[in-house]
DNA sequence: GCGACATGAGAAAGCGCTCTCTAGGGCCTC
DNA sequence: GAGGCCCTAGAGAGCGCTTTCTCATGTCGC
């Protein structure tokens, strides 16, 4: 009923289809469907024509009722209600992670946050029984999901450590930010620039805090040279490009004797580069740039092409997933920091 | 056991556990929690209060059991192995539906396709009963899961058409590719461009063969003065921006002369643009540029802003969810064309 | 050649929930 | 004031599967 009046829907055959067929019980067919080894090969035989012949497939629904497990993992992804599709780098690391989750034979289940009662719904449904564990991506400092992913009945991994992590019994995979941001603005210090900025990523998001912090250690760490850090050197974006213009323009504004910007993401960097060129200064020649994400997509193609701070997606995929699964069977969370690497590439 | 030994993830309470509290019968607590309209306050109330007390979340899976339904929609993405993550159009479609499933009280449920034997591990979810219905998104003619969404005993919308949809019993929803190529073309012949290149994109997508038949469309058209359509005028991309400046660099060498480029996707325009602009040619005053897609992050951003087809993304995914709404309460499958319109910036 | 033992297969008890069917009041009608 | 109704709540039968427990074989050792 639910599934309309059409043709071909109807209901599939059981398991007590498939052994009244073959002349057996339910349990022997049971048995054969998930291999085990105490049956003999004659009976085997038998159920496996009959299961062929009525196209049987196990009801997955009943089987995790027994079962307890459902091979489905959740992927929450924690989306500033607009925002989402804007950041390629989030975009890969879902994909990747889903691609990742697939390859354990775990079900991804993708759950966007955002909406108005959103995060009720997801709550419920994670706390529900419809997921063996939780990968979380991209939480936001505010997002009304958060307490209720620490109290969670099932294992959770974060990616990216969420704020307070050190009260959350569970587990978190992290790009080593600060790392990032330093190698970064080492790298321009190295190039003799002297007045280097920075736009920042959205605070509300640890990732952006802890590269403003990679950036700031530098330059305390120069002070001898690079002089007193000085604040109007910083300005705010969000990862967006637009975000990076209009930071850029502001940057122009208040210090336009600056030679080097350290961006918080690779579109933040191209929206820079943009609002440089406009202005007539030379990339890297008088302003040099440095991104973070090293996105195919972005890095490769801007001009000049960004020198940038790599972010290992398919490991960070591969890590999250990893560790959810030993969380699953039985493990105790993982932390874990993974290492980023500067490209060089044409604009610093 | 599954959900390892940490605590906090212990067995949750069921139904009988708050019909015991409550010193009713589970039937009555059920009622209660269906929300039917045959219980009396008092017990009502009662029931409430312990349900609350001890924390109780129904089992959607024991649920689901007995209903026949799961609230949940499988989100099926054709990825051609490597590539789907480039594609910021498919993250954005992919997005908007999964927003529109959640706002529907369905969970989407992420299938990519892509691996080894993912098909038939995805086309054995999505037989199995694991969401009620399916949503296909971006198939290639070579996908080898194309055969088995075929005959699927649960409804499926189809985004975009598939190759032969007049045998599928499934509904789709597509954007008027052929009218979107076709207003881009005329707008270029309109602006007095007399050798317009193409470049496609991967034509075992249908979107890909049917922009191209818009544009030969066009060309014919306007034999009369355009003279008889040029095939070195045609380059094969891939959608993706890389493919964009191999098939501009092509383009140059076989047709020097050319006046105009309608390319298939706005990344590839990007990348086309920047091509041009590397060989010294101005767009629009030298090659005029027109993408599809009207991506924000990319067509707003070229230099100069790109002249695109604007795709509904939005309606896109809310008319694919509505569609399989109505095909999940019985109704027929639906067949749907969106309108595009072009979005006149600066390259063209 | 008889008991001890694997070994393969069946019977049956649930997993947690929904939903029909049934029973018991209270209230209305005549 | 008795019969009939409606309304509420309980009993119980499953949904399709897994899994223990049990039993009937066939096999081996001495």
């Amino acid at each position: 009923m639910a599934n309309g009046a059409r043709s071909g829907w109807g209901p599939r055959p059981t398991l007590d289809a498939v052994a009244e067929l073959a002349g057996v019980s339910r349990a022997t067919v049971s048995r054969v469907v998930n291999e085990s080894s105490k049956v003999g090969p004659e009976v085997r035989a038998r159920v496996e024509d009959a299961i062929r012949t009525l196209g049987y497939v196990p009801n997955p629904v009943a089987r995790s009722l027994v079962t307890r497990r459902t091979d489905a993992v959740g992927l929450v992804v924690g989306e500033p209600s607009n925002m989402v599709m804007t950041d390629p780098y989030l975009s890969r690391l879902i994909l990747a992670t889903s691609r990742e989750l697939g390859d354990a034979g775990r079900q991804p289940v993708l759950l966007l946050t955002g909406g108005e009662n959103d995060h009720a719904r997801i709550a419920a449904y994670l706390a529900g029984g419809h997921v063996d564990g939780a990968i979380v991506l991209s939480v936001h400092r505010t997002d009304p999901l958060l307490p209720a992913l620490r109290s969670l009945p099932i294992p959770v991994m974060f990616g990216g450590r969420p704020w307070g992590d050190d009260v959350v019994a569970a587990g978190s995979i992290d790009v080593d930010q600060r790392e990032g941001a330093r190698l970064a603005v080492e790298h321009l210090v190295g190039l003799g620039r002297r007045r280097i900025a920075t736009i920042t990523g959205s605070l509300d998001q640890r990732a952006a805090v802890e590269r403003l912090d990679g950036y700031q250690a530098v330059l305390a760490a120069h002070r001898d040279t690079l002089g007193d850090p000085d604040p109007a050197l910083i300005a705010h974006g969000d990862f967006t490009r637009a975000g990076g213009e209009r930071a850029m323009r502001e940057l122009l504004t208040r210090v336009p004797s600056l030679d080097a910007v350290f961006a918080a993401s690779d579109l933040t960097a191209a929206g820079a580069i943009g609002v440089l060129r406009r202005a007539g200064l030379r990339v890297p020649e008088d302003v040099a740039v440095i991104g973070f994400d090293d996105l195919e997509e972005i890095a490769a193609w801007t001009e000049p092409p960004l020198t940038t701070v790599h972010q290992p997606v398919s490991a960070f995929g591969r890590r999250l997933v990893a560790a959810l699964l030993e969380m699953l069977s039985g493990g105790e969370p993982v932390r874990e920091m993974l290492p980023v690497r500067l490209v060089t590439r044409a604009s610093a």
